[in-house]
DNA sequence: CTAGTGTTTCCTGTTT
DNA sequence: TAAACAGGAAACACTA
């Protein structure tokens, strides 16, 4: 996935999507960069993205977090390196942005890049840290979609493969390269972080042209066809494996390697917790019969979210996190409830959530 | 270093 | 028809 600046971004025909926006006040540039297919893609993803609520409001009266997550939401949907942006942006609210200009925004940019590489080791890591606990100190649904950067990073060629596969079948796709069989991850790793956006490799794409040479989605043996007769990549099943990171320039990597996950974070914790504290719950999920540790989730995929948060995970999904929950019935940490939708109950290998009335068999 | 654990991701098929 | 459920397979992050 190619960097873009955040002037690029926030510049971009992406932007319309946006109800509110602080360039909106800004003069328009001299040159606008078209957008791309995968901007296109993920345009659409954000669209159907819900609690953008920082939109009904007017840029000059956004807070930080507002701020914070406007640039969250840039990140996430165009893709960018999350570690190109400023650390600065972070503290910055409505006002201040708006005072900025698409020169500034650039020139900021550049700043940080250089600040974090002349950082030290433990500089670096402390700043990770405090962008880390700002944003982990965020509520929800501000999900800290800045660390998108470092999952991008990540992606695979099989990712990038079949992403833009179920994504863009029906764009054209312009310079893209064929990512079918003879391009190393190495390769590809180097090329994706390679750091500024080429705007050059657009040109092709604004005048809707496409070399024949680079036209996707290439049919091959592991396309297969759909019941409507379209032509797509059969993915092997199984997790994709993740693409080595030694060429990343995420700022958030060496955070990462040294994260232990903490004891008492375990998924059914995590759900019983929010059931245990009402005041934390907001609707999300209700005791069907509290006696029994029957459960119910009222907002699936906010849960997911949540959990999703938790984990530094913002691809987490209601889909997902039921996967980890039916292994939990082969341990007994759950049981079935049979022919109840998004109905739980807690098992005999669970504890925690029974009141001192329930343990003394009252 | 290795094996095990607890997910996460993706899939196909089934049920509601 | 969509959403949820079921469970296989494989990968990943982390622990012991």
């Amino acid at each position: 996935m190619s960097s873009q600046c955040l002037s690029s971004i926030l510049t971009s025909a992406n932007l319309a999507m946006y109800q509110t926006d602080p360039l909106e006040v800004l003069p328009p540039p001299q040159q606008l960069p078209s957008i791309n297919s995968l901007q296109i893609s993920s345009l659409s993803y954000s669209s159907s993205m819900s609690g953008q609520w920082y939109r009904q409001v007017s840029p000059h009266c956004w807070a930080a977090e507002h701020v914070l997550e406007w640039i969250s939401d840039h990140v996430e949907s165009t893709k960018v390196d999350a570690s190109t942006l400023s650390l600065a942006l972070c503290s910055m609210d409505g006002p201040a942005l708006c005072q900025m200009s698409r020169e500034q925004l650039s020139l900021q940019e550049h700043k940080t890049k250089y600040e974090l590489h002349s950082l030290s080791g433990p500089e670096l890591s402390e700043t990770c840290q405090l962008l880390d606990h700002f944003l982990d100190n965020l509520n929800y649904p501000l999900l800290s979609t800045i660390r998108i950067g470092q999952a991008e990073g990540a992606m695979s060629k099989r990712d990038l493969d079949y992403r833009d596969d179920y994504e863009l079948t029906s764009l054209s796709m312009g310079p893209l390269e064929d990512l079918s069989d003879n391009q190393s991850d190495s390769e590809l790793s180097s090329s994706s972080n390679s750091g500024m956006f080429d705007f050059s490799s657009l040109s092709s794409q604004e005048s809707g042209e496409s070399d024949p040479e680079f036209s996707f989605p290439l049919i091959s043996k592991n396309h297969i066809k759909t019941e409507k007769g379209e032509s797509r990549l059969k993915r092997p099943r199984g997790r994709p494996p993740k693409v080595s990171r030694e060429h990343s320039c995420s700022i958030y990597e060496n955070h990462k390697k040294k994260q232990h996950a903490p004891r008492g974070t375990h998924l059914w914790e995590f759900i019983r917790d929010i059931l245990m504290h009402p005041e934390r719950n907001q609707g999300l999920m209700k005791w069907e019969d509290r006696r029994e540790g029957v459960f119910k989730f009222l907002k699936s995929e906010a849960v997911a979210q949540m959990w999703g948060q938790k984990k530094k995970n913002s691809s987490m999904t209601y889909e997902k996190l039921s996967r980890a929950m039916r292994y939990y019935y082969k341990r007994e940490i759950l049981e079935r409830v049979d022919g109840r939708r998004l109905v739980y109950k807690f098992g005999k290998n669970s504890n925690g959530w029974k009141t001192e009335e329930m343990r003394m068999g009252m």
